[in-house]
DNA sequence: GGGTTGATTGACCCATTGGTCAACCTTGGG
DNA sequence: CCCAAGGTTGACCAATGGGTCAATCAACCC
């Protein structure tokens, strides 16, 4: 080893670089001159860490998964009652500020993008498995501590996560009848759904 | 005019051919070459009738709603019960046959492009509002009949839209745990949970 | 300070493909 | 039967952009 490595900390340059073009000009108009631009190198130096373009947009892609399940880090760690955990969940993947909107729009990129190819859609259904854990795993300790009502929590983790993936990708395409208000407002509306007629206590 | 027009005709070949090439390998790898090849002609003609690219997808996905919609006619036409109306419109829009799941495609290609391009997202809002007014059209109507609880029209409306979006995709991309028949219950449990509890008379 | 190796560069190659065009075909009218 | 005009063809052009590579640099060790 003649020198400490660089590698990880250009890669992870490289990955935040090519996510913010997949945001802003999709898969179809990345270009690797781009995402070298963006980080301030040449399209050899990216090849050199991402021998292909599809070998570049696979890690991004899942290097956006893994900075999104970062963010949320926190909220899982306060272990608050699972009504506001998972209202402070679902409150974290509006597309409001700019790194969610960011983030939406590379997920939105892999999913096309998986239509048509295998290793991306298992890649899918890897880090949308884990989202889709964590939320049902949060409505089973709510349904225990009596807070939510009864009923497969798989299927209404699936049914919440649905409806925020639909209801984002409208607000992402700048619907004038789908903003991030009406759509806090909808989610809002199935959480209360959610919780029993009746407070067990108190 | 020497002879009568064919021009319909094979425009709306070209447009079939288009959608289905959409379908199999998306936007970004859609050859004029392959939809030439697939209507049985050459590229020459695909431009006579298309002149650029965006002109020939920008075609395939207005031609996509358009025959999506007429496919739902029928639905409309019977005057159900909202609803038997709703449900059986829900139903129609699970991506269980193979002209449906085409459709849902290129569906999926058009959002993702429209996120890059104002043109296409003003076509998205065009097109995805007529589906959001008819579904909120039969809601009001039901809850005018006293069948569904009552609540902003346009929220459940928008909310039952991005649960079936949302749900497509994951079934589109073959989830495991994910599949038309879980689907199809997610959805039943949301068309259930709007009956009012208590039926109004008998 | 020389050697080793990781890292970087950007000019270049070449496959791909959207779009053009001039020639040609086909149909129907006069 | 010939002409006009819509319709069709596919070779060709030009641009684009992924990937290669030989040269070079830079850091560290001995």
């Amino acid at each position: 080893m003649a020198r400490p490595s660089v590698e990880a900390e250009r890669k992870a340059q490289i990955l935040g670089a090519a996510c913010a073009v997949l945001a802003d000009v999709g898969f179809t108009a990345l270009r690797i001159s781009d995402v070298a631009k963006r980080v301030g190198t040449s399209t050899g130096t990216v090849h050199y860490y991402f021998p292909t373009k599809r070998d570049l947009t696979t890690a991004a892609f899942e290097w956006n998964f893994e900075r999104s399940l970062e963010r949320r880090q926190h909220i899982l760690e306060l272990h608050d009652d699972p009504r506001t955990e998972l209202r402070a969940f679902v409150d974290s993947y509006l597309p409001g500020d700019e790194v969610t909107v960011q983030a939406w729009h590379v997920w939105a990129e892999l999913w096309v993008e998986a239509l048509h190819d295998d290793d991306l859609a298992a890649l899918n259904e890897r880090v949308y498995g884990a989202w889709r854990k964590i939320v049902c795993r949060i409505i089973e300790e709510g349904q225990a501590a009596g807070h939510f009502r009864a009923g497969d929590a798989l299927n209404l983790a699936n049914g919440l996560i649905g409806l925020i993936d639909g209801l984002s990708l409208q607000v992402l395409l700048g619907s004038k009848e789908m903003d991030v208000e009406r759509m806090r407002v909808v989610c809002d509306e199935w959480l209360a759904a959610l919780d029993v007629v009746e407070p067990i206590r108190s």
